[in-house]
DNA sequence: AATTTTTAGTGTATTTTTTACACTAATTAA
DNA sequence: TTAATTAGTGTAAAAAATACACTAAAAATT
């Protein structure tokens, strides 16, 4: 271990950075959660983070961590909130700079390290316990993620790349907590001219196939620039 | 000087506390600016701002620094968003958990500490130069504000309690850097039965004399329970 | 004292947006 | 062959947003 050791005139508190990864099926919207093997609340679920290094910014630790600790790589994150609170951890004083992200396919491949034994993708709605004031981060993460959906498209980061206008009414309904009419949802939809229809069909299970989609983010960052406002 | 130190194993970033006050007058919308005595950008307008102190939450710190630096006790303050880059100060790594808060009146008695010269109420259209990043936290500030003046009912926070509809309309103008009219204003606004009538009118030099309003927040705070959603 | 200027205050008709709603189409499963 | 399942489509009614011009009450000017 590093016997280096760093003195500075004031205490100064550590800082984390941790991530509410979602990912969604058709099951619901999942968030990934990792168990400590250590303490405090060695046992428990918690969101993926670390701390802060030095010279780094909060969105170069976000990259890192979630790449040591889930191997993601390309992800959709944004800045959440900065939680403060100095008995958010029992040790001492961390202030975590908490981010939300969103993944296209849960495949992760979780990395078990040192502080973690296991890493699962659990259902939100199943309002698992978290060690720490993960569960309150992660509540924000949700609010915020709904306020979000309704207001930008962030939905398709949920999605691959090639999506059913079924699929993603779905994910409005499972995120937004409550039922569309199928018409106007997709009425609305294709009237933004933000999807393109591909030229290939997709049947899952029994039913009529589906057409497929794609999201184009070209367009929406065109049509952004001359003062176009998303909103589902 | 305390010549206390502290040692920690990891170097650790120090954890600076930015507000972006703004206060709002006819002339325009204002932010309360610092002019700093000592370097780095001795001589520059920065914002109010501090360290955190050890066993201090972010809203305990940004409350001391408000009354410390410019004497404002009672205010509307809301974290804004954590700025990380480790470039943002020279001297070394410093993290800003910046917030945004609103004034009623620009009274502000402000406090000349060790490193401030002056503190004046500037105008933000005059875009003046600021040092550090502090105008990448200013317009992010701005654009939260306006988009939060949309939303929710956080105009009022920047009027004394008792206002004309003239003088809210004229704020939401100037935020939203757009004219509205003025019947469409008005009805909307009182339809959502916010806004309390005082049996008091004013004069303000010419013309005729207008009705007083008072923000409810109680009865708002009511119909946000049951599901009510504050636009304009 | 009369007139002008200034700001406050009001209603309606038109357009746009949102909502509610039911059947046909294409496939798999039985 | 039939039933079950999911995809896909249009219209009419209601609600919300918009455009628009005059009267009312005071101060300022003549």
């Amino acid at each position: 271990m590093c016997a280096a050791s760093h003195t500075y005139q004031f205490p100064r508190p550590a800082i984390a950075v941790d991530c509410v990864v979602f990912g969604y099926s058709p099951e619901g919207l999942h968030v990934l959660l990792l168990k400590r093997g250590v303490e405090p609340f060695a046992g428990k679920w918690v969101l993926p983070g670390g701390f802060l290094h030095q010279g780094e910014s909060g969105d170069e630790a976000l990259k890192r961590l979630l790449l040591e600790k889930a191997g993601i790589q390309k992800i959709w994150a944004e800045q959440l909130y900065t939680f403060t609170n100095p008995a958010r951890d029992p040790r001492e004083q961390i202030i975590s700079i908490a981010y939300f992200a969103l993944v296209k396919s849960m495949d992760i491949e979780p990395v078990a390290g040192r502080d973690t034994v296991e890493a699962q993708w659990k259902l939100v709605q199943s309002r698992i316990a978290l060690g720490f004031d993960h569960a309150e981060i992660l509540q924000t993460a949700l609010d915020r993620l709904a306020a979000k959906l309704r207001w930008q498209p962030v939905g398709f980061e949920l999605l691959p790349p090639k999506f059913t206008l079924s699929e993603l009414q779905h994910l409005y309904e499972t995120i937004l907590r409550k039922s569309i009419d199928k018409r106007n949802f997709r009425k609305k939809i294709l009237a933004m001219n933000l999807l393109d229809a591909c030229d290939e069909q997709v049947t899952a299970g029994s039913g009529r196939p589906a057409q497929l989609y794609r999201f184009n983010a070209k367009k929406y960052k065109e049509l952004s620039r001359q003062g176009f406002h998303f909103e589902l």
